[in-house]
DNA sequence: GCGAATTTAGCAACAGCGTTGCGTAATAGG
DNA sequence: CCTATTACGCAACGCTGTTGCTAAATTCGC
């Protein structure tokens, strides 16, 4: 791990983003509601205001009369001001959202892709499908780039993929480069799990605790949130949560080891018992709150959804039961918001996060998307 | 989750820190060596310095010549200018340690503890092992504090022990302000799993990966460093690593749950296979590395520690063989190099964490022991 | 109606951080 | 003994959030 050094542009950021993620959270807000949630003094909040309000990422919306005494002005958060567009590439499919910055998805489109599909059949691919999103709506100026949510192993500081799990012609491709080139925008890359859990976070603000992002779509994976910024371990490679074992004299995996959760859980939804397929996976829930002691727990992926409800009981079910001193343990158990977008969504909203949410000091790399110091607009 | 705001003084502590790391990590250092290592300005560096050297922290220690030039003054850490005591709360045994600035234990004693122990009987114990300490050496305004690292459940944002697994005289005992009375020191409470992984991060340095810290001491635990910081979880309850279920037909294990790791490495423990024992442990480490993605691994704990070769071996081992890709996902599997000392060493280390590693802007509560706004000697 | 109390908002000066620009000290080599 | 080189610090600067105080806008009481 390396880390930046910290100088007041951080403060900026950082102060400025406790402010904006109170805008995401709540209709309105005025300043006393800002130094409530963040502790700042009213004169650094009205400040931060002043910036935000002159980059047109918030704007004043009628005053609140309570009483007596002057009237507080009442802000909003301007959800066009600033747009991004995600993308989450499935073996199959590749699904594309336009995310505004209050992140909400304001498109959705899927489409097919080929068979094990090459690099540039998915660069041609974004390429369609990102002009045919910009073309519907004018966002010069205001779209900040494009995320891209895929399988690993790959390498989010330097934006490789190293090996797209079941794609056999990528290895070790410069995504985050090419696509830039391609598309002539800003492109993050990074895993499906981690951006997915980044769309709870973003949308939860910068208090959301702990939690884990569960996805059930042709293999098991997770996403984790932890300590206010997204978890990747060191290589981008944390979520591989379905290649844990659970069962030592479980059937082999395609991993090599045995009784893995995946494995074990694919059993069971294949003989076409969803309840202990949901167990199973309740069983792999507990183990990780265990592990990790998470405030909230989203289940997610197009195989879970199908039996959503199942699969929410049976978590929730496990996680009061399962787990000493449930009383105060137990973590929100959600079926994601964002239905089949999350992913697509959570990667539009890595680049709102990366512009607009807590600055990170520690780093593998440099920041992909370079923040902008001045207010100018950003965008192509 | 709460977060704090971003001031100048957060700036100061967190490049100071930076500083410190760099002196905690190499015998000596110029201001070359930290603007390398930092990538801070030269200027920046001088002034960071300037402040450590006024609070004795670090100290010129000659100057190198090394070709043309003026030479650079050579610094080094001062190891004796800062302490702290960390305790070990285990069963039946309090372990107290003296830790300097620089990481290194200068003193260990180990003291039984009656059975079934009260919060009284271990007040009184902390009381006379930290007047044995700081009656040896004087240590007077260079003691920081004490540091618990005790058996959870807890609160370490409140400084509660809400039920020490396996002692029934503990329920929600505020055992931090009952120690500050008792002792007239800053107290730090955590678990000790969390503890014995920050003496590996804050001997490491500022850029130490993540990492998880396994220990094997009556049961199984789990301490993680996730992004440069301590990960506790939502409830300070992150570490129950030993109640994960690896044999979902499994003995039934005192969490009520069956087949977990820990319950499936003493059945091997206690038939004397410590080979199987450690294989066992090993598939546990391994789903941690699938989940969590970590750079190292620390194996630690009396019950380990006692075949310490063959659970490293196996450890190591599994971690080569069990990963897919593991040329670049394997971690460093090491013991830890502070042999029972871990656990104790590291409680002492939050509180010099506390005062001199990278300041937190994600809190569950106030900071337990305020940083000092001038350079003041702490202590009592 | 009009003044007082109350609440909100902003201007101005300030302290403290890292940065920039430039001058100075200390060395080795010619 | 001069010059190139390297290290280092002073001083001014830009930028944070903070503090102190004044002004604006409202309700309430007389």
């Amino acid at each position: 791990m390396t880390r930046t050094t910290a100088d007041v542009t951080f403060l900026r950021g950082y102060n400025q983003a406790l402010v904006l993620a109170v805008g995401r959270t709540v209709r309105t807000f005025e300043r006393s509601t800002v130094v409530d949630a963040t502790g700042l003094t009213p004169q650094a909040v009205s400040k931060v205001i002043a910036r935000l309000a002159a980059d047109g990422l918030i704007r004043p919306a009628g005053v609140r009369r309570l009483g007596i005494g002057k009237p507080a002005v009442v802000y909003e958060l301007v959800p066009d001001s600033r747009y991004a567009i995600g993308a989450h590439v499935a073996r199959r499919t590749l699904r594309l959202v336009l995310v505004d910055l209050a992140g909400t998805v304001r498109h959705s489109t899927v489409n097919p892709l080929p068979g094990d599909f090459t690099p540039e059949h998915l660069l041609d691919a974004l390429r369609v499908g990102v002009d045919a999103i910009t073309a519907g709506d004018d966002l010069r100026g205001r779209l900040t780039g494009v995320g891209l949510g895929m399988i690993g192993p790959l390498d989010h500081a330097n934006g490789l993929v190293r090996d797209a799990h079941g794609l056999r012609q990528w290895h070790d491709v410069p995504l985050r480069e090419l696509a830039e080139a391609h598309l002539g925008l800003p492109v993050h890359l990074d895993k499906d799990v981690t951006a997915g859990i980044t769309a709870e976070a973003w949308r939860h603000g910068a208090t959301f605790g702990d939690a884990a992002l569960i996805m059930v779509e042709s293999g098991i994976g997770g996403g984790f949130w932890l300590g206010g910024a997204a978890h990747r371990g060191a290589h981008t490679n944390a979520g591989e949560f379905g290649h844990t074992v659970v069962d030592l004299d479980g059937p082999r995996c395609v991993c090599g080891r045995h009784g893995c959760l995946e494995v074990v859980h694919l059993g069971a939804a294949e003989a076409g018992d969803v309840a202990r397929a949901a167990r199973v996976l309740a069983v792999g829930v507990v183990n990780l709150l265990q592990t990790l002691d998470l405030a909230h727990v989203v289940l997610a992926g197009a195989d879970l959804l199908r039996h959503a409800e199942d699969y929410r009981a049976a978590v929730e079910r496990a996680v009061r039961t399962d787990v000493p001193r449930a009383d105060w343990l137990t973590p929100t158990v959600t079926l994601s918001g964002l239905g089949a977008d999350v992913i697509a969504a959570g990667a539009a909203m890595q680049v709102l996060d990366q512009l607009y949410g807590i600055p990170d000091l520690t780093l593998g790399a440099p920041p992909t998307i370079a923040r902008r110091t001045s207010l100018r607009t950003a965008g192509a």
